[in-house]
DNA sequence: TAGCATAATGATAACTGTTATCATTATCGT
DNA sequence: ACGATAATGATAACAGTTATCATTATGCTA
């Protein structure tokens, strides 16, 4: 139950009006740019504030956290090595074949994280130049 | 090119020697235990150096990278969120499925991560207890 | 509406995993 | 054995994140 405050108001409509995927530097970076006073400790709890509501959702990649928009079915990343571009893409059947694959195992499933790395279509014409 | 000197060689044969998942800090306390002179830096870039050489494989978690041998085929991991436990498993189709989505977004894929959280059957048990 | 309990804020310290620095030591080909 | 090259290890530095704590905002309740 925690609030809504007029920060974590300003962190959810930053990221849910756009499709991008946030860490916390560039979202604190974004709102002061845009005049707002808001520091990043401030940033990272509203994150995790959010995020326990439901209200975003997070990827965790290597080395950061990042946060997109809620309100888009489940879906998985391609992450580009060369450009950092990231994909989305949803899969019914690889997500029914995890769910059976737990299953065999005796695993009680409560979520899982598909990353693929590569190159995205730009990058890789870049390659063979 | 790198060298395999006597601190490689004892941290991949400690890692050889077992089925875990090691991160830096359990290989040095490890070695160090068993009477090995080595430093932590020197294992940081002992693990890096044995990747790149294709001699161990790492998977990379929330917080840190773990270490297992390499001589064992592809497998992706179920992570016990309860008891840390990993669980390994394989699926043809899913490895399939993958390249297929990645190709119909254009994307040349190099590698990937799936990562699947949830409870062990030992766990699960002492959730309704 | 004033008073209060509770929670959030923001500056900053602290922490964790990892990489960089650098003087010293080991390794390997000649 | 010599010398170039690479590895080592102690430790500083770094990045991302969480903890601390004094201050401020929020929302009940009387
Ligand atoms: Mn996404
Ligand atoms: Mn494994
Ligand atoms: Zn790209
Ligand atoms: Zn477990």
């Amino acid at each position: 139950m925690p609030k809504l405050t007029a920060q974590r108001q300003a962190i959810l409509d930053l990221i849910n009006a756009s499709n991008r995927h946030w860490d916390a530097d560039e979202v604190v970076r974004a709102l002061v740019d845009a005049g707002a006073s808001i520091g990043i400790a401030t940033v990272y709890r509203g994150l995790a504030a959010l995020e326990s509501q439901g209200l975003i959702d997070s990827i965790q990649l290597a080395d950061k956290k990042r946060y997109e928009r809620a309100d888009k079915a489940h879906h998985d990343h391609m992450v580009c090595t060369g450009c950092g571009h990231i994909e989305e893409f949803s899969h019914d059947t690889i997500e029914a074949l995890q769910e059976a694959a737990a299953e065999k195992k005796g695993f009680k499933l409560t979520g899982h994280q598909l990353v693929m790395f590569g190159f995205c279509r730009k990058c890789r014409q870049e390659l063979h130049t």
